[in-house]
DNA sequence: TTCTTTTCCGAAACCGATTTTGTTGACTTA
DNA sequence: TAAGTCAACAAAATCGGTTTCGGAAAAGAA
């Protein structure tokens, strides 16, 4: 592999003014004890012979990388997701500023991403960590803990008590969801869901529960479905609902993939959303605006987040006790025009479902 | 910030079995001048004490940082391109095999960028770099090419003979688009383009001139317009091309978030899809099949090209002549339904238009 | 048996910074 | 005027590896 560019070095200017090493690394690190004729001279030839320190050699001996890591899932060839693209822009905005930088990995399979995340840290590639996307047990964390390992959490675990994280308040969310639904007229609003082994799946889940519970809805499990998180899975998730015999009005999707999925069957069975049929995503992505109809979704600045978690994480490295860094932002609704007062009562809507169900493949 | 873990180093290694560091070394990068019986005693010390060797201190003596660099640039607000987060996964997963690492900075302008380029060469953070979004005089190229930094572009510029790149054949992506639109029946074909700084939007307009005159179709300028690269850009193209005194029956888009604009567009105006207005994208976005109609577009594989891409990179690494590594790919056309056989001709169209557009904002 | 080779590994140099320790001359202070 | 202070810098140690150099012991050749 090609051999480091014959940069100019410490040594270089040192001689080249005819001072110590030492002497030109004080000046950079603005020690005092230097004379100001020196300093002069010293950053006189640093500009002259273009010097800039080499992080690999700085980091060597200050046993630091100036360098975060974050590591990627991506699903099974569906792609990245979009909500992360921005996560990242956030967060790399954020260092940018203090002049760190961010290593990226990405990973298909959960062993893969413990695996990945061991070298950088065995390696010592990186100073501190950020975990995304979180589990309700998640073996990312419970190593970072056991490592001791600096790291931040988006999303939080099923016990959280001991590390930093940046969570949204899912739960509120999705039971505002409902009231919201409940407020428009629906009495039957389902739920399409995603593996409950995801933190952020399980917290929508329950505060969808908790919404029911509290405006005195009768729960019920048959209303729930849990997809993989693709617009195919909200196909499907759509499919499985609708077709029950007393169907939902109104479906509150864990993210917009699947409510675009949603969406996309209902067109299919000839069903309008937004009055036939309510959807409501959550993700906020810009490209649910151009949707038909534009999708009525909740949004949590993925940006903002990753600036978040980023300066949280810096927090950490700097000593701060990670309990104290605990922030549960809140999402909002943006109405779009997927969301609207049922068209007809479930049983009118199984009606009309009754024969196109059938047709359809 | 947080001091280094306080992890084995090659002198407990060598210590805790008895032998040089230099040995422990030895054995770890393969030299055959070892016995067999040190060389167990050295893998089980190794293995042991769970010693990984310091990146850091590697690096520093190779000269390398088995690190490769990407600068992504995200438009102002308007959140990070879909295709690069695809993009990147394809980088990450070819860098993986190769234990290697991404680091990922983003940047809203253009001396930022370059600024952001540099402090990754100077400080020797980055052995190689893969410059997405090519300009068709690009800064950072020519930088780049100066400092005789090893790079691969994702993109071509002006003058794309001196070092390696992976491009699409944009020309004859658009050349093939225009004819499949009059083969449909389209004789007026608009063009909703962006900026010509960026090189793959000159090269689908100029495809798109191409294509046209091939037909022996008269080019007429006033039916290309250059626009955000966004889907409020799309919106405004459509709006001035459709508002022409003969309008275009098609519009061809450089991309698909100008396409899903232009789509919108022609829905606000009561127009079809598909058949009243044909409309066509370039991205192949997972999310195209979901809107309504389902986007017909350009399709290249981000993720592929991202791991073509580091391939390159790494082959230059290993001293491949850059000019040896020069690769065109093709873009498939996908066809879904946003284009058809016009419904009716431009004059029809125009007059159909007349009052909408005077009746919108 | 003596002289060469090998084989195997220790010792030390080195990568490019930061940081600690030491040294020198000028300036105070007693 | 001798001793102590201080400012300003040189010299050397250090970070954790890799690589060069060279030497002792074992093996082979004469």
């Amino acid at each position: 592999m090609s051999r480091m560019r014959g940069s100019v070095t410490i040594d270089d200017v040192a001689r080249h003014v005819g001072v110590a090493k030492g002497t030109v690394s004080r000046v950079l690190n603005n020690y005092t004890d230097i004379s100001d004729e020196t300093r002069k001279r010293i950053l006189k030839a640093v500009q002259d012979l273009g010097y800039q320190p080499s992080a690999t050699a700085r980091n060597l001996k200050r046993g630091r990388q100036d360098t975060l890591g974050i590591v990627i899932p991506v699903g099974h060839g569906n792609g990245a997701d979009p909500f992360l693209a921005e996560f990242i822009d956030g967060i790399a905005r954020a260092l940018d500023e203090l002049g760190l930088d961010l290593l990226v990995t990405t990973t298909h399979s959960r062993e893969h991403m413990l695996q990945s995340l061991q070298r950088l840290i065995a390696r010592r590639k990186v100073d501190g960590f950020i975990v995304t996307r979180t589990e309700v047990d998640d073996p990312r964390v419970a190593y970072l803990l056991e490592q001791k390992f600096p790291f931040v959490a988006h999303g939080r675990t099923d016990n959280p008590a001991s590390y930093a994280w940046f969570d949204i308040d899912n739960e509120k969310a999705f039971a505002d969801g409902v009231r919201h639904l409940y407020s428009l007229g629906h009495e039957r609003i389902g739920f399409v869901g995603a593996s409950l082994e995801l933190n952020f799946a399980k917290q929508r889940r329950d505060g969808y529960r908790q919404g029911i519970e509290a405006l005195g809805l009768q729960h019920d499990p048959s209303l729930e479905t849990l997809q993989d998180l693709s617009e195919k899975g909200g196909v499907t998730g759509a499919e499985a609902l609708l077709s029950l015999d007393e169907p939902p009005t109104a479906l509150l999707c864990a993210t917009d993939a699947l409510a675009i999925g949603a969406v996309q069957l209902c067109k299919k069975l000839g069903l309008k959303a937004g009055s036939d049929v309510t959807v409501v995503g959550y993700d906020g992505l810009p490209v649910g605006e151009y949707l038909d109809p534009p999708l009525t979704t909740f949004s949590q600045s993925a940006q903002e987040a990753g600036g978040h978690v980023a300066r949280m994480l810096i927090d950490v490295l700097d000593g701060k006790d990670p309990t104290s860094l605990q922030a549960l932002a809140k999402a909002d609704l943006i109405r779009r025009a997927s969301d609207g007062a049922p068209s007809m009562t479930p049983a009118a809507l199984a009606e009309v479902l009754r024969d196109r169900l059938n047709h359809q493949p």
